[in-house]
RNA sequence: GGGGGAAUUCCCGAGCGGCCAAAGGGGGCAGACUGUAAAUCUGUUGUCACUGACUUCGGUGGUCCGAAUCCACCUUCCCCCA
């Protein structure tokens, strides 16, 4: 199965030339972000508009609440079945958004990848890391079990320890087995991948700089009132971490200044957005698109030309 | 007009005679990432000919073997009394 993928940091127009080309090759959209999977949270996600969507049949948008529980596994298991019913119509499905460890879920996803989180198991290490101590010895563990995974995970990123044991205790296999299984396999799907940068960075911050004012304007605010009414904004869930929803929350809970949470809002979409550019660079073979040309922005047409000098030949690739 | 306090590296902010190119945080830059990923974590951040040298802590001039740290004056800012 062939498919296309437009990835690319926050803020760079991935939605729009995905609709372009979505319409110039007869594409189904299906969304790869890890929060516009969430209802209600529609503005800060800047998820495709109603009559975005009504262009192109949009997939995997609104599928969860808040507070229920969604993983890249989950999502590269969802995403591999609607690509399936979108080629079975006999559409192009064409993945976009900027979750990259989600597109690399479609990619690599296998009958033989690693066990979903055990919440028991979870719990029990998340208790044990609640000290230093704890922490010591759950590197410990790791080092003796799965060497190999311990060496490439910094202790002080427990999180990723605790996984790795948890991928142990339930397996009785280290996290490196599994990785090596996965990485082997053939790939799911075959992708082009399409990733839009920036050769001027200012011109992007700048951009996020005007979207987060654009979406204040649109009413973020009241959007993450009503979630925060709901009680679907706990940094429990996968969507409370949402950035925009998390720092406006504290101004709304009287922890900060209204101006103070918009300034750490536009800063952590920048250190998202960089954390995505290191991310897709890392990746190899994407084809990559400039956004700007000499510090100005290059028109959409060109883009989209560019696009299709990439996208033709691999179509016609059998 | 009188009295008191403050000026530190991009920002905030420690330092108060040597161990200081100067803690810590922020920001910037770079990176990692296989079921929380808009998450989590790491490195780096005066200059250079970089195991050493040079320039820096408002300005100028002193004291001292040695100053961001002490003294004098100047500049700017803040507070209090008039």
């Amino acid at each position: 199965m062939k498919a296309l993928a437009i990835v690319g940091p926050t803020a760079s127009g991935k939605t729009a030339l995905s609709l372009a080309l979505g319409t110039c090759y007869d594409c189904e959209i299906i969304c790869c972000d890890s929060m516009q999977v969430y209802r209600g949270m529609d503005i800060g996600t800047a998820k495709p508009t109603a009559a975005e969507q009504a262009v192109l049949p949009h997939h995997l948008l609104d599928i969860k609440d808040p507070d229920e529980a969604y993983s890249a596994a989950d999502y590269g298991r969802d995403a591999l079945q609607v690509a399936a019913e979108v080629a079975g119509r006999g559409r192009l499905p064409l993945f976009c958004g900027g979750t990259g460890l989600y597109i690399e879920a479609v990619r690599t996803l296998r009958h033989e990848h690693a066990p979903p989180a055990d919440p028991l198991i979870r719990a029990q290490l998340q208790r044990t890391a609640e000290s230093q101590a704890g922490r010591d010895t759950l590197y410990r563990i790791l080092s003796s079990v799965d060497p190999e995974s311990a060496a490439a995970i910094h202790p002080n990123n427990i999180r990723r320890v605790i996984r790795a044991l948890e991928i142990y205790q339930t397996t009785g296999l280290p996290k490196s087995h599994w990785d090596r299984q996965s990485a082997g396999a053939n790939p799911a799907m075959e992708l082009l991948v399409l990733g839009l940068r920036f050769q001027d960075r200012e011109l992007l911050y700048r951009r996020i700089d005007s979207r987060v004012e654009q979406m204040l304007a649109q009413g973020l605010l009241e959007e993450t009132n009503a979630l925060l009414d709901k009680g679907l904004l706990s940094p429990a869930y996968t969507a409370g971490q949402a950035i925009g929803y998390k720092e406006l929350a504290r101004y709304l809970r009287g922890e900060m200044s209204f101006a103070d949470a918009v300034q750490s809002l536009k800063t952590a979409t920048r250190h998202y957005a960089k954390r995505q550019m290191t991310w897709f660079s890392a990746q190899p073979d994407i084809v990559w698109i400039d956004c700007d040309q000499e510090g100005t922005l290059r028109p959409p047409a060109a883009l989209e030309q560019e696009a299709q000098t990439a996208i033709d030949p691999f179509l016609q690739n059998a």
